[in-house]
DNA sequence: CATCGAACCTACGCGGGAGTAGGATGAGGG
DNA sequence: CCCTCATCCTACTCCCGCGTAGGTTCGATG
């Protein structure tokens, strides 16, 4: 099914560091196709070719290894986010890519997402921090760009943008999961329209919402 | 800290339908705040106020336990869904209503959404695949009525719904974890209006949106 | 008041997986 | 050529938590 990463010459000695690459290479694989709980150590350890104490000389625990692979993809989508944000001045071209980041994001890096979005350790305090603390900064990096532009309170500008990363989140994985029904180009744009439709001129209509959706 | 639910009087006989009842109800507090791992028969039985085995003649094991519960709150959010849908012929009223039950499932019951929305089990396929059957029906149900008032298509109409409904899943849990910055009604308005502004007259405008944010 | 069955208990088996002890092996410096 | 040290392996221990065997008590029924 899926190829077996580097399980290449079960007998060949590496040097420090270039291990420790492969072993977190390997612990992607693993923990994302069954989620931290059913990953065995065991089996991280033969994906790499390597015996179980090698990657105890890594790593101090299961958990450790864990929260390293959350780390670097948690910075990684931030990093995506405020790139987005920055590489242009005008705000529809924003959202655009804003959100074609986190498509881009959920489509690359053998699904690593899933470590992010789908992690099966959120009851764990550290864990759970993280990922809360991710989301919000996005959020809030979509926040300051809204408060810039119009004079939406800071709190409402907040919750706007919470729901705005949720769609953006939410959408992304859809259409992951349904692969092949629509082309990441068009899956983009249309959530970005619906986006942009709601947040664009806020200011200029506190209470003037009567139109219907046909006509 | 929380209230022990029903552990009382120890040496209490129940009739058999009482007794899961009071079953169910103890293993939702632990599932809710331990999550599938963490939580243990033991202590779900002790919450009951009752011994393992009891726990074993209600209910084959764990899973089919966690199961019954994944059930019954999945299906309450799809039928809150469809009675906010059908509570109107007003499509501004809809989305209202339709995000209205979004937040009232996640205040209500004990937390039970965490259950549908944070399962840390979604890695067994019959669990996945009752969370996203959940999701796409609510998602369906909106699908509706957007293609009954629209000329969009239904590929679009549909992923145009799965963001909607990521977004109030969002908004709301994120709502629901920062209690008190902002009343509920206040909350799901605002989102309400982001999304009745993006999806509005949405036949009209094809590729004219040269707006911007301010003036 | 005896009997029967349902509800309940204490105490255990046991499997699976994290983490470890102790030894082998091979590459580079003297 | 040999010594040294880092890399790697086989083969365990140990704990935790699901599920169960077998016996006990209570209430209802005749």
């Amino acid at each position: 099914m899926t190829a077996p990463s580097d399980a290449r010459a079960r007998g060949t000695r590496l040097p420090r560091v270039r291990r420790r690459r492969q072993l977190l290479a390997a612990a992607q694989e693993v923990f994302v196709a069954r989620g931290y709980h059913a990953a065995a150590m065991d089996e991280i350890a033969d994906r790499a070719g390597v015996s179980k104490p090698v990657l105890y000389q890594h790593f101090p625990g299961k958990l450790e290894l864990y929260l390293a692979l959350l780390e670097e993809h948690s910075e990684a989508l931030v990093e995506k986010q405020r790139e987005a944000l920055e590489s242009t001045d005008d705000n529809r071209q924003r959202v655009t890519a804003s959100f074609q980041a986190y498509f881009d994001f959920v489509a690359g890096d053998g699904e690593a997402f899933r470590l992010v979005f789908e992690s099966d350790l959120r009851n764990l305090p550290a864990v759970r921090e993280k990922s809360e603390q991710t989301f919000q900064r996005c959020a809030e990096l979509i926040g300051k760009v809204i408060r810039q532009d119009t004079s939406i309170s800071d709190e409402e500008a907040h919750l706007l943008s919470i729901a705005l990363v949720g769609m953006a989140e939410t959408s992304a994985r859809y259409w992951l999961n349904n692969h092949g029904s629509v082309p990441q180009n068009a899956a983009e744009q249309l959530v970005a329209r619906l986006a942009w439709r709601g947040i664009s001129g806020w200011d200029l209509t506190r209470s003037s919402e009567e139109a219907e959706f046909e006509d």
